[in-house]
DNA sequence: GCAGTGATTTGCT
DNA sequence: GCAAATCACTGCG
C-alpha cells in the first residue's frame, strides 16, 4: 500500500523554522481560528489530521503533526456515547470540556498517564477530540529525554519506512504514537496544561495550519474503550508511520478529493 | 495476555 | 463520610 505522508523537505522546514526562531510569530504556519473548534467532534476529528500541536517550554519548542484522533461525543448525543468524559454531564474533572471550545483537557487514567483532549462544540455541550498520535516535527531530543528514552538519534518515519534505519537508531515515532507517550513526551500534565488555550497567540499550546493537505483518511472503531465500542469515530492518517494500536484494524477508507481535511465529513 | 497505578465517580451507610 | 468500581494506557513476558 502506497503511504502518504508529509514530505521529508516539509518536515525539515518547519523543523528548521521552529529551531531558527521561538518567537510565537515566527512559528509554522497559522494559529487556528475558534470556529475551527466550534463543531460536532465526529467533524473537527477528521479536519485536525495534518495540523501541527505545538508547545513552547524553557528548554526550547516542540512540534509533532497529528496523524490519529478520536472524536468523543457529549452528553446530548444520540446514540449516547458512553465512552466520553462527559456522557453524564459536567463535574469537576471534566468541567473544561462544557467551557468554551478549542481548550485543552488533560487527565490522568490508570495512575501512570496522562489524555489530552481538545474541547469542542459550544459552551455547554461537552463533546472533545482526543490526540492519539502525532508524527514528531521538532524537539525530538527533548521528547526522548522526557519519555526517559535514551539519546541517541531518531530516524525519521520516512528513513524507517525506506529500510535505511541503522542498528541501534529508535524510530521517532516511538516519541508519541499513543495518547499517553504523546503527553509524556510533551510533558503534558492535569496541573500545568489543563484548560489551556489551543488558540491565543500567546499561549504555550497551540494548534497550527501549516498548509498541509491530507488525502486519504481511515476510518475506524475507537481503540481501548468497553463502552459504545461500534462508533466509527478514530480518525487517521491512512498509512502513517506514527499511528497507535494494531496494524491490522479494519475500517473505511476515505479520498479527500478537495484537498483538505477541512472538508470531510461535511 | 496482564500487572501496575492513582484520580475520579458512584453507591452505599 | 467511606469503600468499591471504573478507567479513552503502557510496557513487559
Amino acid at each position: 500500500m502506497a503511504i502518504r505522508r508529509v514530505s521529508k523537505s516539509a518536515s525539515q522546514r518547519v523543523s528548521e523554522a521552529i529551531r531558527a526562531d521561538s518567537e510565537a510569530s515566527r512559528l509554522p504556519g497559522k494559529l487556528l481560528k475558534r470556529a475551527f473548534f466550534e463543531d460536532a467532534p465526529e467533524r473537527v476529528a477528521p479536519r485536525l489530521l495534518g495540523k501541527l500541536l505545538v508547545l513552547r517550554t524553557s528548554a526550547g519548542v516542540m512540534a509533532g503533526r497529528i496523524v490519529e484522533v478520536e472524536a468523543y461525543l457529549g452528553p446530548h448525543a444520540q446514540p449516547a456515547d458512553r465512552a466520553a468524559h462527559s456522557h453524564r454531564g459536567p463535574t469537576p474533572r471534566n468541567q473544561v470540556l462544557f467551557g468554551p471550545a478549542g481548550h485543552a483537557y488533560v487527565y490522568s487514567i490508570y495512575g501512570l498517564y496522562f489524555c489530552m483532549n481538545f474541547s469542542c462544540e459550544r459552551e455547554g455541550h461537552g463533546g472533545g477530540v482526543l490526540l492519539r498520535a502525532l508524527e514528531p516535527v521538532a524537539g525530538m531530543e527533548q521528547m526522548a529525554r522526557n519519555r526517559g528514552l535514551p539519546p541517541f538519534s531518531f530516524a525519521t518515519a520516512k528513513e524507517k519506512n525506506g529500510a535505511t534505519t541503522r542498528k541501534g537508531r529508535g524510530n521517532a515515532c516511538e516519541l508519541t504514537s499513543g495518547p499517553g507517550r504523546l503527553c509524556q513526551a510533551l510533558g503534558l500534565t492535569r496541573e500545568k496544561h489543563n484548560g489551556l488555550d489551543l488558540l491565543d497567540p500567546k499561549s504555550t499550546l497551540q494548534v497550527r495550519d501549516d498548509g498541509m493537505r491530507v488525502t486519504r483518511v481511515l476510518v475506524t472503531r475507537r481503540i481501548g474503550i468497553r463502552h459504545a465500542v461500534e462508533l466509527p469515530l478514530r480518525f487517521a492518517l491512512a498509512g502513517n508511520e506514527c499511528l497507535s494500536g494494531p496494524k491490522n484494524m479494519e475500517g473505511k477508507l476515505i479520498f479527500v478529493r478537495s484537498g483538505r481535511a477541512g472538508r470531510l465529513l461535511r
